[in-house]
DNA sequence: TCGAATTTGTGCGTATGTATC
DNA sequence: GGATACATACGCACAAATTCG
C-alpha cells in the first residue's frame, strides 16, 4: 500500500506530464488539495513538496504553486573546438550568438593555492600557486551558466596573460591567450558529473533549490601537459550537452 | 535567519564531507538530535530527510540512518568508438574489461511504433515501425545502467539482425550488426541530460529514490541518415562520463 | 495606503505502524 | 518478545509573503 502522499503527488505528477496542468498553470492549494483527497492539510503539503523536489512545480509563498515553465533547453555544442567561428570572440559568445543571444559574463580572479583534485589535474604538486578565475556567463543578461578556472601561475606569471580577464587577451579565449604565450592547445578533455545544485549556485543562476546541474571537469592541455581546468557548472533546465563522436 | 532543520542539515553535511562521519557510519538518531539542537524531534527527521534526498545518508527503518557508501565512481571513455579493443565483443563488454569487470546484460525486444521525439531521431515518421529493445547492463552481476534502444524496422526487417539479442550478431554491437547490413555507421551523436530517477528506473538499478541519472541520447549514423538512436541511463554514483575533444 | 484574506513555510505535540536488532 | 528507530499521519499554531478589495 502506498503512502497516502506519494499517491497524492503521483496523481498531480500525471496531470503535468498529461499536459492537463500546463507550465504556468496553479495546482491546487493545501487545503484544497487536502479536502480533495481526504487528508491533512500536512499531508498534501508533504506531496505538494515531493514535486518541488522533483523539479516539476515551484512554491511561491503567499501566491501560490505553479507549474514551472520550463525554459527552452538550449544545447550547447561541445565537439569541435570553435575559436574560428566567433573572430576575436570567446566560444560562449560566439555559442550565443549561434543562438540569437547576446553573450556577455562578469568575472573575478584571485591567485591561490592548487587544492588536490586540482593539482591532480593540471598534474602540479598539492599547494602550487594557481590562478583561479570564476565567471558568471549570462545570455540576454541573465545567468545561465557559471565556471571556475585554474591555470598554474608557473606557466602565466609575469606575461600579459596572467590575468585572464584583463590586458590584450581579455575576452579571447583559453586557447587564445594560451598561444600567446606559446602554449599550443591541442586537446580538450570533459568529464561530466550531475548533481543537486549548491545554495550558492541557486543564487547565482537565480534557480530554485532542488534543481540539477551538470558539471564539466573540462582541462585543456598541451602535447606535453594541462595548461588550464575548469569546472562548468550547467543547469539541466537550461542545456542539454551534444557531442559529436567519429565511430571507427 | 534560516530554518533549524536546514541548520541541524548543513552540520551534519559538514562532518559528513569533512569525514568526521566517514561512510557506514550510524548519525545520531532523531531524539540525540533533537536534544543535541535543542528543537523537537520532528525538526530533527526533517534535517535528516534533507541529506536523504541529497544522497548522503541512507535511513534502514529500524535500524538507523548511515552515511552511504559511495560506489567507487568509474569512468565511462566516451569518445572513440571501442569495437575493435574488444573484439568480436560489445562496447559495453571490453568496458568492463578494461576496468577488470565482468560485463553481460539482460535485454528483452518488441516491434513498437515510433514516438513523436523518437521518430524525429531516427529521421522517420511518428508511427512508423520499430524494434525497441531494454537493456540492464551488469557489472560483475550487479545493475549500473539501463538503455532503450530504438531502430527502424523498415532498415532490418527480414534481415538476420532485426533482433538485436538473437541470431549471428547478439551481443557484437550495433555498429557491426549495422555493418552486416551494408549500413556503414560512420558517426556517433550524444545529447547529454540529467534528471531524478524515476520508481521503475531506482527498482532495475538498485538505486535510492532522489538519486540522479544522466541521461545520454545516442543516435549512430551513416552517411545517410540515422540508423539507430537509444536513451542511456547512468546513475551518477556510479559513473562520470568521459569526452576527449581535439583542439582546432 | 492599508488591512484582511489567502497561501506557503516552519515548528511542536501526539499517535500508530512497521522494520530491525 | 521487547526495545529501538524510522515512516506515516493527524492536530494546532504562528510567521512571512503575496494578493486584492
Amino acid at each position: 500500500m502506498q503512502p497516502a502522499y506519494l499517491r497524492i503527488a503521483d496523481d498531480l505528477r500525471r496531470q503535468i506530464v498529461d499536459g492537463r496542468l500546463a507550465p504556468g498553470d496553479r495546482i491546487p492549494g493545501r487545503r484544497e488539495l487536502a479536502d480533495q483527497h481526504g487528508v491533512s492539510d500536512k499531508i498534501a503539503m508533504k506531496a505538494v513538496q515531493v514535486l518541488v523536489s522533483e523539479g516539476y512545480v515551484e512554491s511561491r509563498s503567499g501566491a501560490g504553486t505553479y507549474v514551472r515553465q520550463r525554459p527552452a533547453v538550449r544545447r550547447l555544442a561541445r565537439s569541435w573546438y570553435r575559436e574560428a567561428r566567433g573572430r576575436a570572440s570567446s566560444p560562449f559568445r560566439a555559442d550565443m550568438e549561434a543562438q540569437g543571444r547576446a553573450g556577455t559574463w562578469r568575472s573575478k580572479s584571485q591567485s591561490d593555492t592548487a587544492p588536490p583534485g586540482i593539482a591532480e589535474r593540471l598534474a602540479i604538486d598539492e599547494g602550487d600557486p594557481v590562478m583561479r578565475t570564476h565567471y558568471v556567463f549570462l545570455a540576454d543578461g541573465e545567468p545561465v551558466m557559471l565556471s571556475t578556472s585554474w591555470e598554474p601561475l608557473e606557466l602565466t606569471r609575469g606575461t600579459p596573460v596572467m590575468l585572464p580577464e584583463e590586458g590584450p587577451y581579455a575576452g579571447a579565449g583559453v586557447v587564445a591567450r594560451m598561444r600567446a604565450i606559446g602554449q599550443e592547445i591541442g586537446m580538450a578533455s570533459e568529464i561530466i558529473t550531475a548533481r543537486s545544485i549548491t545554495a550558492a549556485e541557486a543564487a547565482e543562476l537565480d534557480e530554485p533549490l532542488g534543481s540539477i546541474v551538470m558539471v564539466i571537469q573540462r582541462t585543456y592541455a598541451t602535447e606535453e601537459r594541462p595548461v588550464e581546468t575548469a569546472d562548468i557548472v550547467v543547469p539541466v533546465d537550461r542545456y542539454e550537452l551534444a557531442y559529436m563522436i567519429p565511430v571507427e
